[in-house]
DNA sequence: TCAAAAGTGTTATCCTTACACCCATGT
DNA sequence: ACATGGGTGTAAGGATAACACTTTTGA
């Protein structure tokens, strides 16, 4: 007996900007062999930071030259490493390693770009990580080839899931978690439940983390699904992506990704490079309208080839006047 | 020099139920004498628990003999005892404490009731430690006649919070902050925002905590507002408040604080309690009628005095069926 | 002249809010 | 009979969703 276990919390950041009309993750190569993308990240030292947000930005800052703006803490997961890790870690006396995962916004940035490349950290598409996950070109081809067919197969061979139930039930629960997950029979496609996605495709044995945590022995049938991270990174991510599509529909949060003057285009497709599908135009505009979010700044901008866009800026005097709003976006 | 400091993870929990027409929380005594009411708590043992909710399911059974259903994570605070503990707790070697806070939702519960009052702890009313919150009975005075002088006072006198900003801006911000929580001039009252006015209250040094954690020599003015908690319980209270009151609208967890069968008009007193202001009767039905949530059971209930009200009881099917929606309470 | 994107007008539908009123029981 | 709560109908107003169409630039 060693008495109680050496408990280390880990912050990490799921830092987002939008690149290439696309939401983009900072990462940096770790790993053996810096073969693995993970989410900037460091222990939290009670000592050296007053607060764990703080530790988080100094993390960041050290290891990407990037200095946080706008931060708001996610989920504390307690289970990294789900099965693997606590026979080796123990024997090792490694720390078990709780996860507080935070969501960070900001600009990809021009002036740290220098500063970024030299870090070895980068830009990259979320959708990489997450490839079911944008529809903005219609329902991805993935999701009824190779997830539903893996999902539905797992759920009949038991599936997972702990609890006191009889098989039958079980599969069922099961089952029905894929139906409201990825809106079958009926059931609309929720883009917020990013993070239930991840997990059932996870707890299926369709990524490769599932094996690096010994839930697994290999992923079964073809290739895994989408790019794999350290860890419970793309946890994290999943819970980033979550977390901000719901924020974008009582917030006004698009805005700390958006440079100071923009055309509504270019808000409506940050928008829509978020949510993962397209929107209506005219609604969408009559939403940034009616709520004032924006106001014309009097230039026009003849960037995109077509008829120049009047630019707006964010009214940051909204957040002042009421209880701010965000894009309540409307299904189309 | 020590080395890294030891960090604990505690795991607390605000067990929520409805008793005598109010929200209830489960208290247990703590303190120096007992003098303190506090909420279940203990370390996480990565050892002994699988995962940190199981612990917290295992401490609330020990402390209370209650065995939970319906539990969700709140937020992780890794600053308990603000100032104080610092200086102190270092040179005792204590280790520092990340506080887990968890919401979990129960019926009031009859056979527990003897192993309940057995283990010290009891049912209280949420509105005794957060007693600005209960807008039932209209306004509560306590606003006008303490809070908002108070904290006007506070605001003019320069406030806190960090970040780099001249007086004036930073006085402004406060006053923002006071405006936004409070629903001043102009502003609606928004129920969900129960931790923005705890921490503004806390941050004024208005509540026993503020002295504890050597924010503040003593609350100033007249008595401390509410019934004090243990360490940062109360804000986790104001947490799970909040957390309860936001969720309540979009998805059916009221129903984990009903029994079996219920009235309308209960099911209605029970958002009302949570909600902490009246809801528009008619307005109320037909919410929870054209959303499907309950069902008739054909029974009637004579017991409030006046026409016997039909029984009806929780369509479960709704959480398979649809994105199960809850009540989306309007604003009367 | 044509592609590309900006920008406007209008309508049907649904949901929210707010009234006002009738019904059944116990005292 | 009357107090108490149960239960219903309906109409105004606003937000949403879905149409189709005109305008202005660059290539």
């Amino acid at each position: 007996m060693t008495g109680p276990e050496r408990i280390e919390i880990g912050l990490n950041a799921a830092i987002m900007a939008i690149a290439e009309n696309a939401p983009a993750i900072l990462r940096i190569p770790a790993g053996s062999g810096a073969a693995h993308d993970a989410l900037p990240f460091g222990p939290f030292d009670p000592a050296s930071h007053r607060t764990m947000e703080r530790g988080l930005r100094q993390w960041v800052e050290e290891q990407t030259g990037l200095r946080l703006g706008y931060v708001e803490q996610l989920y504390t997961f307690g289970d990294r490493g789900r099965h693997r890790e606590d026979g080796d870690r123990q024997q090792r006396q490694e720390p078990h390693v709780v996860s507080v995962g935070y969501l960070a916004l900001t600009l990809p940035g021009d002036e740290h770009a220098a500063r970024l490349r030299q870090s070895g950290a980068s830009w990259k598409n979320c959708y990489q990580f997450l490839p079911w996950e944008d529809w903005r070109d219609g329902r991805p081809g993935l999701i009824d080839e190779v997830i539903l067919p893996r999902l539905a197969d797992w759920a009949a061979r038991g599936g997972s899931r702990g609890g006191a139930a009889s098989a039958a039930s079980l599969r069922q629960a099961n089952e029905n978690r894929i139906r409201l997950a990825f809106g079958l029979d009926g059931v609309p496609w929720d883009e917020e439940r990013v993070l239930e996605r991840y997990e059932l495709i996870y707890s299926a044995g369709l990524v490769g983390e599932a094996v690096a945590d010994g839930r697994i022995g290999a992923v079964t049938g073809s290739q895994p699904l989408g790019v794999q991270m350290m860890h419970d990174h793309r946890r994290i991510l999943a819970t980033a992506l979550s977390r901000l599509r719901a924020k974008l529909k009582y917030r006004p949060v698009i805005f700390e990704l958006m440079v100071e003057e923009f055309t509504l285009l270019q808000l409506q497709q940050t928008a829509e490079s978020i949510m993962g599908r397209k929107v209506h135009k005219q609604n969408f505009r009559r939403l940034v309208e009616t709520n004032k979010l924006v106001e014309p700044t009097g230039k026009t901008s003849t960037a995109t080839g077509g008829r120049p866009a009047a630019l707006f800026k964010f009214r940051r005097e909204v957040i002042a006047e009421r209880q701010a709003p965000g894009l309540r976006l409307g299904r189309g």
